[in-house]
DNA sequence: GAAATTGTATAACCTCAATATATACAATTA
DNA sequence: TAATTGTATATATTGAGGTTATACAATTTC
């Protein structure tokens, strides 16, 4: 698996890792019931620790991306594209609400918002 | 002036000040040309070093509610609705930008945005 | 002009959360 | 049973944020 880190980044390692996965699972370059490299395989190729490693695969597994199993491996699982849809609706959700009461105490308006809102994003989206 | 202070809200001491008075500002409680309480007077009232009032009236003073001046004091600056409004706006657009980014990354569509933002806020807005 | 008062500037200290690591443990595989 | 895999707990390390101390500069007050 190619793997990039950069300590130059400013990004810590363990997202590195994390979002290079996620995007490889996301483009379906890692299929489903695909088994990870272990953990100190990867620790080993990137020449880091692999508490670092673990750290960015607990963080696949806490977003759904892939499943662990002690003395077996980690394994890509199945309805990722669903998941992460759900995940970033929840966040521009907190992100519109957020706007919204932003709005209400500046008295702005919501029609404003969305005039805003179309601004910010082109009219040419699908 | 009357500033309350806690130290279990989490919040830091120099945005509570900033806050509250930024609060006093907008309902007219504290007016346009008013001098605020010099920064070493108010320390010693919240009994808390003067450095961390200057922190607040900084805030307030890069926020553009007030302006300092050696040796005289701090003042209310006018135009603070219109500034405020302004400082909102941008806060908004910065959100609704990663909104509409993060959309765009999990082919939900602008349309579905703006469901979303009347969902979340209420059809009963102004 | 001297003393008092006001704001400014620089640096130091403290704390806490985030990051990365080491090491011992448990389950599965070969 | 030896090797491999993931798990759990504890321990640095680092960096940013918050608060403070102290020395400096401008204005006011007498």
């Amino acid at each position: 698996m190619n793997i990039n880190i950069s300590n130059s980044s400013g990004e810590p390692i363990y997202l590195q890792i994390a979002n290079q996965i996620k995007t490889l699972i996301m483009e379906g370059k890692l299929k489903e019931g695909e088994m990870l490299p272990s953990m100190r395989v990867l620790a080993t190729e990137l020449r880091i620790s692999f508490m670092t490693t673990k750290r960015a695969y607990e963080e696949l597994e806490r977003d759904g991306f892939i499943e662990s199993y002690t003395g077996k491996g980690s394994f890509v699982k199945a309805q990722n594209l669903e998941i992460y849809r759900e995940e970033q609706l929840k966040h521009i959700e907190s992100l519109l609400t957020e706007a919204g009461d932003t709005a209400r105490k500046a008295g702005i308006t919501i029609k404003e918002l969305h005039e805003l809102l179309d601004l910010l994003n082109g009219g040419d989206q699908t």
